[in-house]
DNA sequence: TTGAAAGCGCTAACAA
DNA sequence: TTGTTAGCGCTTTCAA
């Protein structure tokens, strides 16, 4: 590449050079400066100034075995994802966590098999030091494939199957999910319905289950509509709901994209909300003070959820020995529409 | 790391020995196989297989130079690009034709100056071979500074005040702008107001520049309001452009973010979408089809864009030249809110 | 077409 | 506290 050619970057050994002092000692320096006198440390950290010198990580990599990176990994099988505003928060989270530790973040995305099979290989072969794990369906192959491997992973949200063996920092969807049709109950509903999310991930199942809890184990089915996370399956979640029961007073959506879903389906017939039917979300992402009206909800602090990913995984990283999984409490947002 | 100790991988000695040959003949296999005997080619390839082999990306970018790694830089001040769905949709189509390319993808987000200061730091260390440079400002110093540094760098959009020295990928924003405003008159519209982006923004000058086109440089200063992209900001220029031009009977947003805030401000107002004011967006994202009245929009090809933006960053890299920018056209989308 | 050997920039063990 | 030294795994001359 034309760049390097032209100037190629101070080594440590040019440092060592202005600095008069040995390799060794620049590398001490590097690493946290102990065994250094503090004469020596002044005229390395002067001569690194001076000369303009910064770390060669793949000369790092080499000798430590460690990348200095992570991977943020999507498992994702459709490009729903990307209608997810979840994902955005996550990924800004955790990139802006790493940076501070001045660790990389190499984003990858698992959506369909050749996809995944390609990721797995990648993480295998020690190009990154860990790897987040974001979106996971139950039985999802990567997540023993990497266990295996001894990949050092934590998941975000309960990894179904695996929550004993996979480290993992989730929101307390069914906590949530219970206050939330708690809220409406006292808000005098007394008909309400739920669309729940993929029953294959944490948020769906778990969500589903916060629901029942409250209602009953025997809640009438028709009061249950699942829905894949998408607005139109919060559109069409809705309709089915309607069809099946048209008493309903209020409908509690696993997602803040289903809810604004369920809101469409709700205005084309004309169904007044809250007045007729009350919608709840869930998450309390950017959709939910889009809508009209604005979706009451349950927030889940992902900033904070990818925060915590990040120091568990780094603390696998460093220390090799398990953690602790952690659960992040929700709170309740109300807005107009419940 | 714990998992390190337990196996180590084989290196291109295992390989060599197993396969009867010198590292050399190893390194050549790895390298396209030329001048390589169809015996040794096999031996080879088999003992690869055998051993399971994986070559050490650290060590190969100590010899080459070169990290087999690129940037996907978001230079964005603010949170609001986390709800911006072009974002998601132009990460996604990076990674994928990157990704074929068996090229890595690290993401950096530059969003207050100590980020960006860390981005730029970062991308002149060789860290990475080249960057992709998304929602520049014009006199962004990200953009003077990596090209001062040499480093490889495809914009997209129109990289303002840097036109004619940094290779960008762009939509057609004047002529979709142009031909949406046609559009718009065509429906028999007088009043034609608009929202505009960040007028330090390529998408926001430009989409201004395309409306001006058609409806004349003297246009009345009260048809345009000053949006930044987010839904708020639809919001209020809406509201800005009814209190100050009460006759408006159209309006074009240079979002569909913004047109759905639009959207809000006209339905709280209680005025109709499309029969008292046609609304238009642009981008064609996801918001579009979730919003009441569906926007009708202008689609740009940002997957095209994208996979463009790495074609060109990977010649850039390799061949060290100079390439050539380029544009490409949107397409109108017709829905029922114009 | 092949092997031998040098060396990329760094860390870490060792000796001083 | 410091310098010296031996590699890490790979590519790339250079000779053969």
């Amino acid at each position: 590449m034309a760049r390097r050619a032209i100037r190629s970057r101070p080594t440590i050994n040019d440092v060592a050079a202005v600095a008069g002092v040995s390799r060794g000692t620049v590398s001490r320096v590097l690493n946290g400066g102990h065994y250094v006198s503090p004469a020596a440390l002044a005229s390395v950290s002067r001569a690194m100034l001076q000369t303009g010198y910064v770390v060669n990580r793949s000369a790092r990599s080499l000798v430590t075995k460690r990348s200095g990176c992570v991977a943020f990994v999507l498992a994702e099988p459709q490009e729903r994802l990307f209608e997810d505003p979840n994902f955005n928060v996550l990924i800004r989270a955790a990139t802006h966590a790493l940076a501070q530790r001045d660790v990389n973040l190499t984003l990858m995305i698992a959506g369909d098999p050749e996809d995944r099979a390609r990721v797995v290989r990648y993480l295998q072969s020690d190009h990154v030091d860990g790897a987040l794990l974001i979106s996971t369906h139950s039985g999802d192959a990567v997540m023993s494939e990497l266990q295996r491997a001894g990949v050092p992973i934590v998941a975000c949200g309960k990894p179904l199957g695996y929550e004993e063996t996979i480290p993992y920092v989730a929101a307390d969807d069914r906590g949530g999910a219970r206050d939330m049709t708690r809220y409406l109950q006292g808000l005098g509903r007394r008909r309400i319905a739920t669309i729940t999310g993929p029953l294959d991930m944490p948020g769906g199942l778990e969500r589903l289950e916060g629901y029942c809890d409250v209602i009953g184990r025997k809640v009438r089915r028709e009061l249950i509509a699942n829905g894949d996370y998408s607005f139109e399956s919060g559109e069409r979640a809705m309709s089915t709901l309607l069809d099946n029961s048209p008493d309903i007073d209020a409908v509690f959506a696993a997602s803040d994209v289903m809810a604004a879903g369920a809101l469409a389906t709700l205005r084309r017939r004309g169904i007044a909300v809250p007045g007729d039917i009350a919608v709840a979300g869930f998450d309390d992402s950017r959709i939910a003070v889009t809508t009209d009206p604005q979706l009451t909800t349950m927030r889940q602090p992902l900033d904070e959820i990818a925060a915590h990913m990040v120091e568990l995984l780094l603390e696998i990283i460093d220390s090799g020995e398990d953690v602790k999984s952690a659960t992040f409490p929700t709170t309740l947002v109300k807005r107009a529409s419940a």
